[in-house]
RNA sequence: GGGUCGAUAGCUCAAUGGUAGAGCAGCGUCCUUUUAAGUCGUUGGUUCUGGGUUCGAAUCCCAGUCGACCCA
């Protein structure tokens, strides 16, 4: 009768699954229990009167991160939504078979304790554990403790054992959604409206990118989508609704970089009787209350640190203004850069190290310099305002000068982060702008915003922000997929 | 798409052509206020996959998979 058992003990997927078996076995499915907890872990400690140790009763769920395991008691904590708590147990309080049945559980499991808060000798508000109950076994280990997950390609593909282990991560993936709230509330409080427009468009517009296609069975037609909100917002204008808003989802089939994410997050605006200085003042506004309520800063300030170039991002100091053609001349040194002959332009281009390609236009050279040599050394918050017309065909022209649009960019950190226009609401402007970007696709004008352009539209202000990028600013992240839950990747094995 | 780098125990990492190791986790013991708890003992490997070179490969070469970074 002495069949060798083959020695599992340094399998722990084998050793948990036979923990599960033997609570079974003895009629406790840890899966089927149930709990419901009065406070979260962050109430609880708040609950706590101090000097009254023991008086404050409280129920709390969450997953055992630490044990420490000190013979015939037991210091533990459990980390839930809010943070942290720690447990503790005494042989004697909780009885012979519960304690031994503690002993039992695992670092992951999840479990619901009820007991009373105290504080110990180290002054840690702590809940003395009256009564436990296992909710579910946690069937594979943690990361390590100490190290937390570091495997990027693990952080990503799983990353709810990210969040549990990476206090950094936790942090910063819990700010995102108190981020998106707050702008909901800033802009509810303004009157915006919340809309909600299609992701799948027979024909996407709104901005120049590349479209994932998809087709719809019934219908028998092909759709893409969405590029952005843009030209459905617009047509809501048309119709009455004269300050609104979508934080939507938007799908671009490009390159994948620590700036791009296939889908990515994008608040647009549009306020009906604005116009782009509108749109300053309000994405001032909105920036501004971000970092003094959501983000707030150790120190009282409106300062973010900006890792990689080493400042900090003053939000409180006035923000920079000027024009596109402005810092043009200064970055080429050359006043009278916009007169040159294309020639020229390839000429300066290079002399500023930049490789340009003879066939782009002259804009597009133009901007090559700008977006190379002048946004990255835009680190403080700075509007820069009238663009070359070509950038975009859906803003209103300058009236000075209609080789310029009523735009701003902010550039904030060397990175993008909203573009904002006087919204061209002239059918005929609109047309002829389309007609020139579209050249021989001009099957992918959207004619139906066409047609609703000439039912009159409002004058308004209109304004992008990339979420996502605005996530990265005001977390100190350095990549998108730092403040994406789940980033694109191949599909491969986890 | 191109270049560079990487993949070793559940996790974090060593081992640079010659017996694959450590810490944490796990398993077993001691400990009734711990803070990366401490203590004594101990298990654990398809070295990403497939070829090749070699007496011998985690290590060198080729191809592939996945990832990171840079470039387009």
């Amino acid at each position: 009768m002495s069949d060798a058992q083959p020695d599992l003990s340094h399998d722990q997927h084998a050793v948990r699954r036979q923990k599960l078996a033997e609570l079974r076995a003895a009629g406790t499915d840890p899966f089927r229990a149930s709990f419901t907890p009065t406070h979260s872990s962050a109430q609880a400690l708040r609950a706590h009167v101090a000097g009254q140790d023991y008086t404050v009763a409280a129920a709390v769920g969450g997953r055992l991160v630490t044990i420490r395991d000190m013979g015939k008691s037991q210091f533990v904590k459990i980390l839930d939504q809010d943070g942290q708590i720690q447990l503790y147990l005494k042989r004697d309080v909780v009885g012979e078979a519960a304690y031994a049945a503690f002993k039992r559980l695992d670092l992951g499991d999840i479990i619901g304790a009820e007991g009373t808060l105290f504080v110990t000798k180290s002054g840690e508000i702590t809940l003395k554990v009256d009564r436990f109950v296992l909710l579910a076994k946690a069937l594979r280990p943690l990361p390590e403790k100490w190290h937390g997950l570091s495997d990027p390609e693990q952080v990503y593909r799983q990353r709810y054992l990210d969040v549990i282990v990476n206090a950094e991560s936790r942090a910063r993936l819990l700010l995102r959604p108190r981020i998106v709230s707050h702008i909901r509330r800033f802009l509810e409080d303004r009157r915006f409206l919340e809309l909600e427009t299609p992701v799948l468009e027979a024909t996407p517009g709104g901005a120049a990118a590349r479209p994932f296609k998809t087709h719809h069975n019934a219908l028998g037609a092909d759709f893409f989508l969405r590029i952005a909100t843009e030209l459905r917002l617009k047509r809501m204008l048309v119709g009455g609704f004269d300050r609104v808003f979508e934080i939507g989802r938007i799908f671009r089939n490009e390159g994948v970089s620590r700036k791009h994410n296939p889908e990515f997050t994008m608040l647009e605006v549009y306020e009906a009787y604005s116009d782009y200085r509108g749109m300053m003042r309000l994405v001032r506004e909105l920036l501004e209350s971000l970092v003094r309520d959501v983000v707030r800063p150790a120190d009282g300030s409106l300062r973010l640190r900006h890792a990689p170039s080493g400042q900090d991002i003053d939000f409180g100091a006035p923000w920079r203004e000027v024009r596109y053609k402005d810092l043009i001349r200064e970055a080429t040194g050359d006043a009278d850069w916009f007169a040159r002959s294309k020639a020229d332009k390839i000429a300066g281009a290079e002399r500023l190290g930049l490789g340009v390609n003879p066939a782009w236009e002259e804009f597009e050279i133009t901007n090559e310099i700008f977006s190379k040599r002048i946004e990255p050394t835009l680190i403080q918050p700075t509007f820069v305002t009238h663009l070359p017309r070509e950038l975009c065909p859906l803003a209103k022209l300058t009236a000075d000068d209609p080789s310029t649009i009523d735009v701003f960019e902010l550039i904030i950190g060397g990175m993008e982060v909203a573009p904002a226009y006087s919204e061209q609401n002239d059918p005929d402007v609109q047309r002829e702008m389309f007609e020139r970007q579209a050249g021989e696709e001009r099957q992918n004008i959207d004619q139906d915003f066409l047609l609703a352009l000439e039912h009159g539209m409002p004058p308004a202000g209109g304004m992008g922000i990339g979420i996502d990028r605005l996530c990265i600013l005001l977390t100190g992240a350095e990549s998108i997929r730092d403040v994406i839950l789940f980033p694109q990747l191949r599909p491969g094995a986890t």
